[in-house]
Order: C-alpha cells, then structure tokens, then sequence
DNA sequence: GTAAGTACGTACAAATAGGTAAGTATGAAA
DNA sequence: TTTCATACTTACCTATTTGTACGTACTTAC
C-alpha cells in the first residue's frame, strides 16, 4: 500500500520509535507520571532528551503536559485517547520483541555460519533466459 | 514493566522502526520481493540502505534471503514466519499513525499557538509542603 | 549568602544514520 | 572488446541524533 506517504507520517513514527520516545509512552501507559518520575524510572535518559521527546509527543498530540505554578516546578505528562492508541500499538510491538527476544537471537547465533550474501543457493534459477 | 530491559531489545526495535526497515517489512508482507523490486517500489532509498537494513532484518531473523545461482544475480527476499509477526505489529502501528495523520495534524495546529513548556496552568498545587 | 530542589534551555562535542558515487563479479549479447 | 544487467561493497562526506555540562527561575532551609 503504502510506502512512504505523508512524509509526517515518518515524523511521527520516529517521535514513537525514538529510543526513549518507546520508554515515555509505555510508562504513561501505566498512569501520569511528573517529569523527574520518567526520568528515575527509565534510567539512563538525559534531561535534555527527555524534555525533547515529551515535547515531541506533546505536540503530536500523544502527550497532555500540565503544570502547576508551584515552587519548585511540579508537571505532571499523561496520555491524551489519542497517545494511548498508539502507546498500545508501540507496547505491543516492544513486548512481541521482548517476549520474542530468544528466538531472535537464536537465529543471530545460526546467521554467524551461516550463508553470507555473497554465497549462493543452488538450484534451478528462476529465469531461462530473458 | 520493562523500560529497557536487554540492550538488544532496543536494537531489534532499531531495525524494524528504521527508516527503511519499517517500510521494507510493509513491502514483503505483500509477498516476496528481489532487491530491485524493493528498490523500485520504495521511493529513495540507496542501495548501500536498502542492503544494509536487508541485512539486519535477516541476521534478525525477520527476513529470508534467497540467492540462485544464475547471471546476473537474482535474490529473492521474504518474511520468515518470525518476521510475519513483527511485520504485522510495524503494520498495524504505521497503518494507525497514517489513518489518524489527520488528528495529529490538528493536534500540532493547536500546540503552536497554546501554552509553551514555561507557561504554568493555574489551579491548585497538588503540594502544599514537603 | 549559600545550598537544595524541579523542570527545563542551551552550547558544544561525540556518535550514528544516511547519502553519493564508484567499484566488483559474471556471463550473455552486440 | 565493450556494454548491460543485478546485487551488492566500499570510501568518503553530510546530516541528524544523542550525550555532557552548565545555566536559569524561584522559594525554602540553613
């Protein structure tokens, strides 16, 4: 069908396959979380990142920012309906990978020895002649 | 859950969310395809890409790559039954995100002129003291 | 005055993804 | 001999992404 399209479309796929883009939305899939909060739980993300990715997800409307005028800063993120369709997309597409982690690298493990693209396979050829 | 889990995880994530790789998936979901075809029918992608992202997916054991030993080349390439899954999970998010592009698009409309990061909400502080 | 705590922004550097153009191997066709 | 076609590989370069480190605003605690 479709094979590049709307060239927001990637965007927007990238936004919620970005490295921590995936992490965010699976988080909030669990209940709203505040900024330090996200960045606890999914360790090893800069702060910087962090914000960038919500703001991302923010703006594709996946994300509802709110903050409260108290001192220090308090925001609470969570899904909008529109970022927990796609969060249930993303999280099935991480927990197939994860749940299928062994066989994954099960066939790493046979493709070491395996044919490398430049062997071939014998048998009859597909074409005769032109 | 998992917000990392194993570091290969992220990596098969990396292959099938790629660029490339999402569409590659989409592509011989439809059936087999050889290196040419694919190239054809995805619009811009480089050869170096296109063999690369191949390789990925099929040392991940998403794709099977079949080689007959004629001139010039002729390599098939299609779905392992592993690759049938994730292939239909990529689908399903790509179709999603393509199917409500336009709610996001709006979503993005209404964030460039609403509150900004700095802005603050008023209401009342979920704290009052430590 | 200084430090702490929170949610950012920003400048700079490093890493990685991606593109371009060319080369390789092979045999049939011209 | 040169050309063509296919499926790659390689060298080189650019663009995008990500990380590091520091700065900011504001108020309470010391």
């Amino acid at each position: 069908m479709i094979y590049s399209q709307h060239p927001a479309s990637r965007e927007i796929l990238k936004h919620v396959c970005s490295r921590w883009g995936v992490l965010i939305l699976i988080a909030l899939l669990h209940g709203k979380h505040r900024f330090s909060e996200l960045r606890n739980k999914m360790g090893g993300v800069s702060e910087k990142m962090l914000a960038q990715s919500l703001r991302s997800l923010t703006e594709d409307g996946f994300v509802l920012r709110v903050a409260y005028p108290v001192v220090p800063p308090f925001v609470e993120y969570s899904l909008t309906p529109l970022g927990e369709e796609v969060a249930k997309r993303v999280a099935a597409l991480a927990d197939w990978i994860e749940t299928n982690l062994p066989q994954v690298l099960e066939a790493r493990q046979s493709a070491e020895h395996a044919a490398k693209p430049s062997d071939q396979k014998s048998g009859p050829p597909p074409v005769s002649s032109g």
